[in-house]
DNA sequence: GCAAGGTC
């Protein structure tokens, strides 16, 4: 069997089809991964890279005493399975298979996975033959000549690419180790450092700080208004910037009429049609359709799984030969752009329109399947109508304007105006997606006179740096050779998950810039993209065999040792200035009561706001369990209290905004307050006046205090306290049927718990105890289901009966084996007999009689007779000597109390009989045997 | 719990 390995499974499946020519593929599913066979041949796919480096066992405790940050950068790596299935399967193919061919991408990392794959196949079968295809493009010509002349792996090309994976794994998991612990931060709030991201970061840092130095300057600019045959026009004076306000207010006065055509000068200019479409072009292009840079990659990746787009991660902006652009031209007639694709087949430019870069694994993104606007949604379909459109525009002819430039003379002050009138629009007639402003002149004659309407002198201030939208970053980054065409998205969504920049255009949060200070001053070579260019200068060396991998590794070690050398020795200070840098994004704003600064603090799952100024001030507002999202400061700030608005953010649902956390705070607690029988409005003020919110604020007063800040009486004091009190435990109680009922009823469209719990306070039912002893028909009311009401009681029930067992004193271990044996009830206790209830728990009848004695002293009621367990057994011993009577009969007696000879002996059967279910016959049996 | 690079 021939195995051939492709680079992804959609490659598997066309070159298979390429290579069977007429002869039918099989195509199959093992494991959920496909396979492509025909002839003696099969084809799978990987997925990208199936197997991933990571440091060898041992490191994973980031506080390890002896693996320190630092010891990362000596460590052995492994590499580890990432995709199970394939790598399965790969490996059960292998075995059986007598040739083995790698086909995937011709680029480095394509090499490595290449060889990742070769690996795995010599882990099994040691002996196969092992060779290499090269293409540059799935077509078939070039895969036929690339199985025609089969190479062998290119072990130099991929050891450039390892050096890659373990220099980034080297100095990314290192420092970032290192810097979380320094400003001990863990769990989602670690700080990462990377050869890519950190530069991208500092950029981002760097261009805010350009923003904020910037000294704006003063200029300006002189124009006049004219107009020719009712047609206005304005001129500017050629000097452009005034930045001496005299001399344009010379230059003002000095404008007079009579304003003179001094010159015309008519020309033509050409508007180039745009270059196909590489991975950066395209999100930028899509950035102007208003979406982000990973929402257009994503969008983009659907079209080309539906196989509406070619794929979508290409820096190669030139068609290859081999593209049909004709096929793909006929394949678009017919649907929504029948006359556009009909207008470029008429006006078709001889040659397409070429960018900059070249390469060879993937053409330029184009349209390969035509699609309508019903089978995608709106997105989709706005991303796919981009890609037709730029499409046919690199197919259409340039567009050429005719333009104007005349000057003008004012009493010798020089003038000029430009004009634009598109002569052709070419392509801009399909691709309307940059705006072509034509400004048209009037005709005007030289020597002409011409009237002064207005003279204007303009003040401007020169603005500073723009920040950087996510589609300019993206082509920054690739200027700078940081990432790849399929990354660089990813890149800025990490920084933006691990909250270093926030908004499109991004800018930098405190933590952000907090990270890029510290790494810049103690280790600049992580935050520069001079690593990247360097690392693959190296690259180009080890691909060449001019360096080796482990040479490349070394000196990379060393280097990174010579950083972790200054790091270390300031190890104390970056951690605190981390720390006091970052302090800001967490605070609120100042304290009503004391004036220091409220902060945001949290603490395992729960948030809540508190005073800086603790333990001396006590002032705090509780914030919605981070289930809800982890709370964040915004911009916002609320003018009343003078405190930044809070927003809970959770991954995968919309923000959650608070607004001002005091007003939130004030309004949401005015309710609970007027709970008290005695509060009042004004008495409401008068608390709010002394920064006391909550009901428990004033349970947790001492009266007299109460009595000195709000101005009330002694007596007052003490009932307005007494009164929080008890409207803290109603309110205790209704949280926790709150819970409870959140708990039990299982979340559906159209039945809020909110709902329903407002329905059962008006109902009266406020906590757990009054919902067990609800009835049904009340709880339907509150919109719930006979089944859902039922379990509902049940629990509220069950749990109630627990409760007072426990409060009766049962511990809780007992307290299951209780349960276990279906003895729930205080009633249970009280009414059941002390045998029947040790056999079903097997619990000791002597610890059964004391927790008995509890449960029954607790309602008031009698407790039954102890009986021992040495009794027990022997009367058990007794009860089985009885003929026809066995170990079933014995348990069913205990439940009549009857447990040895004496007490069946005594017995009325009439009653026996009825509790037990035994015939009162064999009961008459068996007392007559015993007398 | 860490990077960057493939792919989905």
């Amino acid at each position: 069997m021939h195995l051939i390995i492709a680079e992804k499974n959609i490659s598997a499946n066309r070159i298979a089809q390429i290579l069977a020519g007429n002869e039918k593929v099989r195509a199959s599913k093992d494991g959920n991964v496909s396979t492509y066979s025909f002839d003696t041949k099969t084809v799978v796919g990987l997925k990208g890279h199936v197997v991933e480096v990571d440091f060898e066992p041992g490191y994973t405790n980031w506080r390890s005493e002896i693996h320190t940050p630092r010891s990362l950068i000596d460590a052995g790596t492994v590499k580890k399975p990432t995709e199970k299935k394939i790598v399965n399967l790969i490996q059960k193919l292998s075995k059986k298979a007598d040739l083995v061919t790698i086909a995937t991408d011709y680029d480095t990392e394509g090499e490595l996975i290449g060889k990742e794959a070769y690996e795995l196949v010599r882990a099994v079968n040691p002996g196969v033959r092992i060779n290499r295809a090269r293409f540059s493009a799935i077509t078939p010509a070039e895969i036929r000549s690339a199985f025609e002349n089969l190479t062998d792996l290119d072990f130099a090309l991929a050891a450039a690419g390892e050096t890659r994976q373990t220099v980034d794994l080297m100095w990314g998991a290192s420092l970032t180790r290192f810097i979380s612990l320094a400003a001990r931060r863990g769990g989602k709030n670690i700080l990462s450092v990377g050869r890519v991201q950190s530069p991208t970061l500092a950029m981002i840092v760097e261009r805010e700080r350009e923003i904020e130095n910037f000294v704006p300057q003063t200029y300006w600019m002189l124009s006049l208004a004219t107009e020719k045959d009712g047609m206005p026009v304005e001129a500017r004076h050629t000097r452009g910037r005034f930045t001496d306000h005299e001399e344009g207010l010379a230059a003002e006065a000095a404008t007079r009429e009579p304003l003179i055509v001094t010159d015309v000068k008519e020309g033509q200019k050409t508007d180039r049609a745009p270059a196909p479409f590489d991975t950066t072009t395209f999100i930028v292009a899509a950035s102007r359709l208003g979406l982000s840079a990973a929402n257009a990659m994503r969008i983009a990746e659907d079209l080309y799984m539906n196989g509406y787009i070619s794929y979508p991660r290409t820096d190669n902006t030139v068609y290859p030969k081999s593209l049909n652009l004709n096929g793909i031209l006929d394949t678009l007639r017919g649907g929504v752009f029948d006359k556009d694709v009909a207008w470029v087949q008429q006006h078709r430019r001889p040659v397409p329109t070429r960018g900059k870069k070249e390469s060879t694994d993937h053409p330029p993104i184009h349209p390969t399947g035509a699609a309508t606007r019903e089978a995608l949604g709106q997105d989709q379909w706005k991303v796919y109508e981009l890609i037709v459109r730029r499409f046919l525009a690199t197919l259409s002819p340039d567009a050429t304007w005719m333009t104007t430039k005349c000057l003008f003379d004012a009493s010798g002050e020089p003038y000029t105006a430009t004009g634009g009138r598109l002569l052709s629009p070419g392509w801009r007639r399909i691709y309307p997606y940059s705006e072509a402003k034509e400004n048209i002149l009037p005709v005007f004659a030289v020597g002409e006179r011409l009237p002064i309407k207005k003279v204007n002198l303009e003040e401007k201030q020169t603005q500073p740096p723009a920040r950087y939208s996510q589609s300019r970053l993206i082509q920054v980054m690739e200027e700078l050779g940081l990432g790849t065409k399929s990354t660089r998205h990813e890149v800025i969504g990490k920084l933006v998950s691990r909250r270093y920049v926030e908004g499109n255009p991004l800018r930098p949060t405190l933590v952000g810039r907090a990270v890029t200070d510290a790494l810049d001053n103690h280790a600049e070579t992580i935050t520069e993209p001079e690593m990247t260019r360097t690392l693959e200068e190296h690259m180009q060396l080890i691909k060449q065999r001019q360096r080796s991998r482990d040479d490349v590794i070394t000196e990379s070690r060393e280097m990174l040792h010579r950083v972790f050398d200054k790091l270390e020795a300031h190890e104390a200070e970056i951690g605190t200035e981390i720390m006091e840098q970052t302090a800001e994004e967490h605070t609120v704003g100042p304290c009503p009561v004391c004036g220091h600064d409220l902060r945001i603090r949290h603490l395992g799952i729960s948030q809540f706001i508190g005073c800086t100024g603790y333990p001396e001030c006590r002032f705090n507002i509780s914030l919605p369990g981070s289930t809800w999202g982890r709370a964040i400061r915004i911009e916002q700030t609320c003018e009343k209290h003078n405190l930044a608005h809070v927003r809970l953010i959770r991954k995968g649902s919309r923000p959650w905004d608070i607004g001002c956390p005091l007003c939130t705070h004030i309004a949401s607690n005015v309710e609970a307050l007027r709970m008290m029988p005695s509060m009042t409005d004004d008495l409401v003020q008068r608390l709010h006046k002394h920064h006391i919110y909550t009901v428990s604020e004033i349970a947790g007063t001492q009266p007299h205090d109460l009595m000195e800040t709000v101005g009330v009486g002694a007596g007052e004091a003490e009932t307005l306290v007494r009164e929080a009190e008890d409207a803290l435990e109603i309110l205790r109680r209704r949280s926790e049927l709150r819970k409870f009922v959140r708990k039990v009823v299982p979340p559906r469209k159209g039945r809020s718990h909110a709902k329903i719990i407002k329905s059962f306070l008006e109902e009266g039912i406020g906590d757990i105890q009054a919902l067990s002893r609800a009835e049904p028909a009340t709880l339907k009311k509150a919109g719930l289901g006979d089944a859902v009401a039922t379990e509902l009681l049940a629990a509220a029930r069950g749990l109630c009966n627990e409760r007072a067992l426990r409060e009766a004193g049962v511990p809780a271990v007992s307290l299951k084996k209780y349960q276990a044996g279906g003895v729930a009830t205080p009633d249970d206790f009280c009414y059941l007999p002390i045998p029947y209830l040790a056999s079903k728990t097997g619990i000791n009848p002597e610890t059964v009689h004391k927790h008995v004695d509890m449960v029954c002293r607790h309602l008031g009621r009698p407790t039954p007779a102890k009986v021992t367990k040495a009794a027990l057994e022997r009367g058990r011993k007794e009860l089985l000597e009885i003929p026809g009577l066995g170990e079933a009969t014995v348990e069913r007696l205990y439940l009549a109390g009857i447990y040895d000879a004496a007490t069946l002996r005594e017995a009325d059967p009439e009653k026996v009989s009825s509790i037990t279910g035994i015939p009162e016959t064999r009961l008459h049996d068996y007392i007559g045997y015993l007398k």
